[in-house]
This record gives structure tokens, C-alpha cells and sequence, in this order.
DNA sequence: ATAGAATGTCAAGTATATTTTACTTACTGT
DNA sequence: ACAGTAAGTAAAATATACTTGACATTCTAT
């Protein structure tokens, strides 16, 4: 419920490898909707269900939950 | 309640700063007891909280929450 | 223009993370 | 031996992660 950031790198992530949301969700033992909802920032997953992502996905925790999301408004410099 | 192993990681990393589980978790804005649960292992903190955890403690996310801790038996080679 | 897949979202339910209170067991130092 | 603090544990309550099912929207491709 308290937005938290999309979280785009997994987004780039599953791309890579051409993973769909659902395709991803099966992969870690989740529900389509839960993965959706982690992207889209609506909350906030647990250490393991990270975990299981990282190694699906092959990337660190740092990687894709190191920092915080930023707003998408905000950044932008020219 | 499902026993995932002791997070030694973050009692060191406690020790290094000289911090007590109650300051901790008074410094993430949580109990004793979830801190003291997270580090016997007895359950599963959020990312958020993790982040939390990392930020008081001067830590990535890989080094404190990276691999699954092993149990005590094994691993040791002589 | 249509069909199909991938994605976004909502409401109601279930599982589990986290709080509070409280008791116990070390570990200090005096 | 005693007092005080740090750490481990438990039960009951609350907040929230996660599921299921269903529908709407966007993106492809034909």
C-alpha cells in the first residue's frame, strides 16, 4: 500500500533474459500479480522472495533492491 | 517460523559498532525482539527493513543479507 | 481491424511479519 | 551475593505480504 518506487531494474532484468512477468513469478513461487506488484512498487517483498529473484534473474541484491527507486519526475537535468 | 539460520553477519557487524540489538532496532524503528528474531534466524525481514539494517550498519545488502547463513555443522574441512 | 499475449489493477481472503507484554537466562561489574 | 543490562523466547494481537479470481488496458503480430 505505501508506494515504495517501481522498481525498473528488474524490469531490464527479466528483459534480458526475455522473461515474461508471469514466466519470472512461476520461476520463484509467486503469483503473477505479486510480481507485478513488486515492480510497480506497491510493496515491499521479503529478503527471500529477493533472494529467489537475484538467482533466477542472476544478479546481486545490490544490484537490483541496492537503492531505493527514484521518482520518475524527479532527476532529470539538462 | 520456519528456521532459515542465524544471521552472524549482522551480530558482527553490531559488535564492530559497538551496538546493542535494542539500539539497532531503535535505530530502523523496530523491537528488540524482531531484531533479535531476524538474527536468530526465526523469520524474514522485508527489504525495507534490510535496507534499514544495512544503512545503520554501514553495509551492502550482499554483505549482510547476501547467501543463505549455513547451518553450524557443516562446512568445516580440515 | 482483430486476436492473443503481456501487463496493470481491484476486492476479498489467507499466511506471515511485526508489536506488545512478559518472563527467563546469561553477562557484567560492585 | 546482588543489581543492572543484554540477550533469548513465547503468546496474543495487529499490519501487511501474498493468493486467487476476475476484469481492463496496452502491445504485438497477422
Amino acid at each position: 500500500m505505501i508506494p515504495i518506487g517501481r522498481n525498473l531494474k528488474i524490469k531490464a532484468a527479466r528483459a534480458e533474459r526475455d522473461m515474461t512477468q508471469k514466466a519470472l513469478a512461476e520461476a520463484v513461487g509467486v503469483s503473477r500479480q505479486t510480481m507485478n506488484a513488486i515492480e510497480q512498487g506497491d510493496y515491499n517483498p521479503t529478503i527471500r522472495l529477493c533472494r529467489a529473484i537475484c538467482k533466477v534473474l542472476g544478479k546481486s541484491l545490490d544490484e537490483l533492491f541496492g537503492e531505493e527507486e527514484e521518482h520518475e519526475e524527479s532527476k532529470i537535468q539538462y
